[in-house]
DNA sequence: TGGATTCTATCTAAATAAGTGATAGGTGGT
DNA sequence: ACCACCTATCACTTATTTAGATAGAATCCA
């Protein structure tokens, strides 16, 4: 006879009532099935659970220690049977995101939590990409659903949704050359070094934001970030992502000859259609529609 | 019918081994056998683990999700057995300990990680406290070890015996009036207050140790340490435990009339003869009945 | 294309495990 | 000593698991 969970709760039940016979009503069971329950475990285990020498079983030292662990075992087969019958229920088992490395972290922080929160029993696998990778991913299934910054137009294939805009401001490090001057002109931008995104896939951004004749093109954004923290070179960043540090004077927001050169950048909210989302699924695209309200509430908070 | 373990273990070799088939080899059975057991499983969950659309059966996404959970159920199933073999095996379901305050951290840290790694399925309990608390909880039965600092003669009715000395030395916060003094005699000592152990049972340090008229008596030497720091007097603490603070300057070694008043108390071992103690427990008492060596090595590798 | 192989699903019968109810014997409080 | 409540065990019933046989589907190879 093996481990048996039946055996186990039913060892839990006896702690938990202090008597077999307690246990046996509890369960709706006879009280002989509970004694010789307990009494093969014991035998099965070569330990022995309760000293029965009074009139109420008490737990053994081993006992205590075992059933502790015991707990953990079928409160784990609890949260299986939850999850299982989440899956049942309509909700997805798993949720795959793309999102592009310039789209907000503390907008998906946030709202990853929520989902969290209201869908414990769904895994969610997050990737990072940037510009074509996120199409590309979504269109070869590799995820369920992308957060993009399309190169150039979004692909018509799969269905997706204007969601937001991304300002864009350049930057540089707060003692890089370009960081003093007034009303930089075009040839002052052209003559320093620019950090560009790009990606595996070959694209760049877009033609309009590329300034200078010397370019770096760097395939994730953090590491661009770090690059400018150096005071290796300018670069049109995303505002949000760079507040924090324009605040505190690492980095210096670059005055540019014609005023309010903020270039917005579409957000758009990609999805396979194929294998049709379940309920957690259609929940994540419908919260990250209104991510519009969202930058919102977010600046209102500042 | 309810979750098994045989279910989620034969839902687990189906996995592992790539068929249905492969795995009732496997395990010894009969592939109908096999083909029951998940296709029960899948009937009380109510999801589709495998899609059998091909000539071996494929997990689903819900499957995929579900065994690994499936694996940590069926793991901690084996770790409950592993523990339960041991305790068959003589080894302890757990071990208490009582240690003085006094005693070496560090000494005691690194003994348990050993034992932790010897006896993985002993649990540990380790109490602390000062002087007569820890004889009365081996008296008592609420420990099975003790590590003391006898207040006066140590009990012959409990086993014992002579483990270690550790030295005293009296000192002071750095910016203490005695702290500048030379050579100080019983007159300048007695004119300041001296923080003293004591116990709940009412214990105090030995007599000759006690200098001060104005005495402060408190339970704990870790309290006692950080009054000491804040200049709330001096005190006659354990070599080991000050020696950091000694050397960054924070406290000061308070320099005596008489040279290398240097109080060395006894470090008693003591434990119950009544419940045996398993092998675990034996290990650990050979163990601490080596910590004189430990104070060798210790300081050599200082 | 046809045959060999290997797979899964399903049926029946046998084996195994779990449960019931009754009974005997122990403990503890009044 | 009585009563209420506890556990262990026996004989018996019920439920579950398993083996063995068989049929149908997928895959590979000639």
């Amino acid at each position: 006879m093996n481990l048996s969970l039946n055996n186990l709760t039913t060892f839990i039940k006896i702690a938990d009532n202090g008597s077999f016979s307690a246990a046996a009503r509890h369960m709706g069971k006879a009280q002989s099935a509970v004694s010789t329950a307990i009494s093969n475990l014991e035998i099965d285990l070569g330990v022995k659970l309760f000293s029965r020498d009074g009139k109420f079983p008490v737990l053994t030292r081993e006992g205590q220690v075992l059933l502790r662990e015991a707990r953990q075992i079928v409160n784990s087969c609890q949260i299986f049977r939850e999850r299982a019958s989440a899956f049942e229920g309509g909700i997805d088992s798993i949720l795959r995101i793309a999102v592009d490395e310039i789209f907000s972290q503390e907008i998906l922080l946030d709202l990853l939590e929520r989902f969290g929160a209201k869908y414990p029993a769904t895994e969610l696998e997050v990737l990072y990409g940037v510009l074509g990778d996120i199409q590309m991913m979504v269109e070869q299934g590799r995820v369920d659903i992308g957060i993009l910054i399309p190169g150039e137009s979004p692909s018509q294939i799969i269905p997706n949704r204007l969601v937001s805009h991304i300002g864009f401001i350049p930057v540089a490090s707060f003692d890089h050359p370009l960081a003093a001057k007034k009303r930089l002109t075009r040839h002052d931008l052209e003559s320093h070094r620019q950090l560009v995104i790009t990606s595996r896939g070959g694209e760049r951004e877009d033609e309009s934001i590329i300034f200078g004749k010397q370019i770096w093109m760097i395939e994730s954004t953090f590491a661009i970030m770090d690059l400018v923290y150096r005071g290796a070179g300018w670069s049109f960043l995303p505002t949000q992502a760079v507040a924090r540090d324009l605040k505190k004077g690492r980095l210096v927001k670059l005055s540019l000859f014609m005023d309010n050169v903020e270039p917005l950048v579409p957000v758009y909210l990609i999805w396979t259609e194929q294998r049709r989302l379940g309920m957690a699924g259609q929940w994540m695209l419908e919260e990250l529609s209104k991510i519009d309200d969202y930058h919102g509430t977010l600046r209102d908070r500042e």
